[in-house]
DNA sequence: ATACGCTGTGTAATTTAAACACAAAGGGGA
DNA sequence: TCCCCTTTGTGTTTAAATTACACAGCGTAT
């Protein structure tokens, strides 16, 4: 029979203190047992991608309603040891407010990681991570996105951090901030963030029912 | 069991007179039986959604060799009747010269359709289409998918014609040309364009090893 | 020969991006 | 309390890119 299995997984991503962390589970499986890997889980005859993959990343990390988007197909025939799976990958992005303050710490089997600084990954995940990261910073260049990282009450500094690691440089303030603010998309909500140093930054948020406009 | 069915289906595109096209292929199977479709077929268990797609398409429309580049999944349960078939679309670009000159006639089983005027579509591929068809003009933005179109021998205006229609506006010619030629990709062939009406114009080629760059 | 149709070219005006220095607001320590 | 340190907030000047715009060149067809 030419009939495989499919499976589905997410690239879970948030931004804290400017650096971008992916959200991985400990593997309790043969084979890559106690490697990290993402979440997700096989498509059934009765589901589509979608639904399986909001349904594995709910019972697995216990994170509901995520919005998806589609990344990258992997379908060599040895990705998986012993089996034929073609791998679906999703690409989710949230705020840190709307997930559970997890701390970082190989004993916990949920756990968020900073990118750059990832553990020994499992299968061929280290290789769909890659393409999400790279397809997370492309999409990082619309309003949108931005605004599902940062809903509300995020300063100035914190968007041009997120900036200066998509386009590995730094910017100018003063210029970040005219072309930004041009744009119409935020407003002052009027309080100041906690200095941890130096001046309080302003913060902001997005105005309602803002269209998606190409950022830089 | 899981196991459900894979499909590949291409949609490949090319350009002529400025228009955009696509190869589609008539159904010879229930249902659907006489509708157009994209080219594809079955993933089995030996080959990856690459290899598959570029041997269904070598034997139903005989073309060889194209460059194929993930475009979306569809994974509705409903979307084939009876069945239950993840289709994974990729899309293609290729130029004129090395497609077969297939004249559009309903009685031919294989025909170039102008993407405003298609005709009767089977399945969801009219939905599969649209989604890669979105996707052809946001990749016409990189200076390699132009070239893939254009390899040598064409004119400015002909490259003016595909982003007009790509940003649905017109340009100023004279501003286009400055641009376009700033970027050095390309250079004269010495030669001039036959000329239809009006004066002739000037035949260009890409020049080699060139940096793939965002255009507009 | 002349009219017609489309191609090729340069310059001024406007808009956008880049470079740049100092004052303001809070925290910490003497 | 005062001073120092750190980070945020602000305006102006210059360079670069984009836009607007008119006329001559080179073929074909009448």
């Amino acid at each position: 029979m030419n009939n495989v299995m499919v499976e589905a997984l997410a690239s879970i991503f948030t931004i804290e203190n400017g650096e971008f962390k992916l959200l991985l589970i400990k593997n309790k499986k043969e084979p890559y047992k106690g490697y990290w890997i993402l979440p997700g889980g096989i498509v059934s005859k009765e589901k589509t991608i979608e639904e399986t993959i909001e349904e594995n990343v709910t019972e697995q990390t216990g994170l509901k309603g995520l919005v998806y988007e589609q990344s990258y197909v992997f379908s060599d025939v040895e990705r998986v040891p012993e089996k034929r799976i073609v791998g679906v990958s999703l690409l989710s992005i949230v705020d840190e407010f709307k997930i559970k303050k997890l701390q970082c710490d190989t004993n916990y089997e949920i756990c968020w990681f900073t990118i750059d600084k990832l553990p020994k990954i499992g299968y061929d995940h280290g290789r769909v991570i890659e393409v999400a990261i790279a397809q997370l910073k492309e999409k990082l260049n619309q309003s949108q996105t931005l605004q599902q990282i940062f809903p509300s009450d995020f300063t100035l500094p914190e968007i041009q951090k997120v900036y200066e690691q998509v386009l590995t440089k730094e910017l100018d303030r003063r210029n970040f901030r005219k072309k930004f603010l041009k744009l119409d998309l935020i407003e002052e909500t009027g309080d100041k963030a906690p200095s941890v140093t130096g001046r309080p930054a302003k913060l902001y948020r997005f105005k309602q029912n803002i269209d998606n406009v190409i950022l830089f």
